[in-house]
RNA sequence: GCCCCCGUAGCUCAAUUGGAUAGAGUGCUUGGCUUCGAACCAAGAGGUUCCGGGUUCAAAUCCUGGCGGGGGCACCA
């Protein structure tokens, strides 16, 4: 809907990207509204009203019955109400679209790799790791709208020095299970999860494992950790297009055949025996890193080399990462590959998510993979349902910090605004069981209330939804407008009736509702949520 | 010490990217089921947007100086 309006105010002189158009819940200060008219006065050097009536009159001039009024308010505000015949028909469209309602093709032809979540291989997924799932989740989907080939993908570091620690410590729960009384390793992992991965070791491996055979188990429990943690994520509905091991990057030669490029090509120094990373290019940020140890091993950065090349030499037009705020030193040195690696710096994004912080009571619990004190993605999950976590995670912008209080966890199940959402999705999806067939209808035009206007105005906004958020990454807009798209229908259930409603009105509202239902489906599908038909 | 993020109602978070009277949920007070499902609707109370200064028609938002919280600055990953 945006896009006709800000093609009318356009064609008067202001450029598209400074209109600045709002749509505006409540009517009385129109269906949308503009500021532009403040930068036409200081342009021309007039007041703002003068501005604001001049735009406005250019504006009428051109119009052929889309806007039912236009109005300067304030101090040069320009306020549009448009014709119901518009939203009457826009309705109609979004019954013939159907899931395909909100779709553009802005990334037609055009390919985004996405990798969120990428946890350590060391433990189950945390809350906090677990929040990059919905952010991420929701972004593919974002682009699968916008008509990109979209391939996510996820990265195990299942190799190193964290990974000898879980070894040294699934050896010892291993050695304590067959009743020996080894010392715990130092910075081993503590809590619950390698000693239950070490009792099944015993069962599924045998009882004479010895020190040298430690890399079968730590085989062993990388196993199951995947298969813990790959069901987690799909119980969120994320499933991997690619899942690619940096030991596979060690093994297939990937890394080192990296590291060699950059050696040939002058962007590695050496310094006390390491090789570090020095490209020496534009950038002024400090990003000076090993690459490889003085003992010749490579580090994970040299890993990170291997599988960025890839990414930025597969043919896509967008690459974006997802991390946790922790990786936030990390930025520049991948920044600094995308150059060295022939892709544009702008296609590539690093998006950060902050922390999730953890209550009980009030009382803040301090999170520490390594001392086994942290609240896993799965109780959350078995706690509130994967809808309502999803939610919640969306429900605030990735750079705030959220705090998250267990013992509200219940509470808010059931008072979680995700069900408000979904319910108004089921009081639609009942409403068209009981009416069963009814007559599809081509004209609209006695949805004329100011609740069927609302309605349709507000499953209009969807295309304009999902194009903002192609841009600006803001996913948590999504529970915004799902928000206010259920309160909306809830308001028209209400007020209007349906199925006592005589023809024409009755089949009118019915295309109504059964349009809200499409459109409302869409919306939780992009957040990946799902559309109960009853609760 | 340097860098990044945050600070908005009792609590958890928004605010269309600088717009009009700062909004939702939750909690609290109150009213509404003989009518498509009340997991709903309606009404009320609740604010120095952490503090100072600046920029302009306009600042929660931008610049600057503080205060407070989180994270990062390894031959760890």
């Amino acid at each position: 809907m945006k896009e006709e309006i800000l093609a009318r105010i356009s064609e008067c002189g202001v450029p598209r990207d400074k209109i600045g158009l709002e749509f505006q819940e409540n009517e009385s200060l129109g269906h949308y509204s503009t500021s532009a008219a403040f930068l036409v006065a200081r342009q021309k050097n007039i007041s703002s009203k003068a501005a604001a009536e001049e735009l406005a009159a250019l504006i009428e001039k051109n119009n052929d019955g889309f806007f039912s009024r236009i109005e300067v308010a304030g101090a040069g505000f320009i306020n549009f109400w448009i014709s119901p015949a518009v939203f009457q028909k826009e309705t109609l469209t979004i019954l013939n679209k159907g899931e395909a309602y909100g779709k553009n093709d802005a990334g037609k032809g055009r390919k985004a790799r996405v990798e969120y979540v990428s946890a350590n291989p060391t433990g189950p997924i945390h809350i906090g790791n677990a929040r990059g799932g919905p952010y991420g989740e929701s972004l593919a989907r974002t682009f699968l709208m916008s008509g990109y080939e979209v391939t996510r993908e996820y990265y195990n570091n299942d190799i190193g020095g964290q990974i000898e620690k879980l070894g040294a410590t699934l050896f010892y729960w291993y050695k304590k299970e067959l009743g020996g009384d080894p010392i715990f390793p130092e910075n081993g992992y503590q809590g619950e999860f390698p000693r239950e991965i070490a009792v099944s070791a015993v069962a599924a491996l045998g009882r004479d494992l010895k020190e040298s055979d430690v890399d079968n188990l730590i085989n062993f429990g990388l196993e199951e950790i995947y298969k813990e943690n790959f069901d987690v994520l799909e119980r969120l509905g994320i499933k991997y297009d690619i899942i690619r091991e940096e030991s596979e990057l060690i093994s297939s030669g990937a890394t080192e055949r990296a590291i060699e490029e950059l050696r040939s090509r002058g962007f590695l120094k050496e310094y006390e025996g390491a090789l570090w990373f020095a490209p020496k290019d534009e950038f002024l940020e400090d990003r000076e890193a090993v690459v490889v140890k003085s003992d010749g091993t490579p580090t994970y950065f040299a890993s990170d080399i291997a599988y960025h090349r890839e990414k930025f030499k597969s043919g896509s037009n967008k690459i974006i990462d997802i991390f946790g705020s922790n990786h936030f030193g990390h930025i520049p040195k991948l920044r600094a590959l995308t150059n060295i690696f022939g892709f544009s710096p702008d296609d590539f994004y690093v998006l950060l998510y902050q922390s999730v912080r953890v209550k009980r009571g009030g009382e803040v619990l301090k999170m520490s993979k390594r001392a086994g004190t942290y609240i896993t993605a799965r109780e959350v999950i078995d706690e509130v349902g994967p809808d309502a976590m999803i939610f919640s995670f969306l429900s605030s912008a990735s750079t705030t910090h959220i705090d998250f209080d267990l013992e509200e966890v219940k509470k808010r199940n059931m008072k979680n605004p995700v069900y408000y959402v979904q319910y108004a999705y089921v009081r639609a999806r009942n409403v068209i069981r009981k009416l069963g067939e009814y007559d599809s209808v081509s004209d609209l035009s006695v949805l004329a209330s100011d609740t069927d206007i609302l309605l349709m105005r507000k499953m209009a906004e969807f295309p304009d939804i999902i194009a903002e958020t192609l841009k600006d990454f803001c996913v948590h807009r999504y529970t915004r407008y799902a928000y206010e798209l259920a309160r909306v229908f809830h308001n028209f259930y209400e007020k209007e009736r349906v199925l006592n409603e005589d023809e024409p009105a009755k089949s009118a509202r019915a295309a109504l509702v059964e349009a809200f239902a499409g459109v409302m489906q869409n919306t939780l599908s992009v957040m990946g949520i799902s559309s109960p038909e009853e609760m």
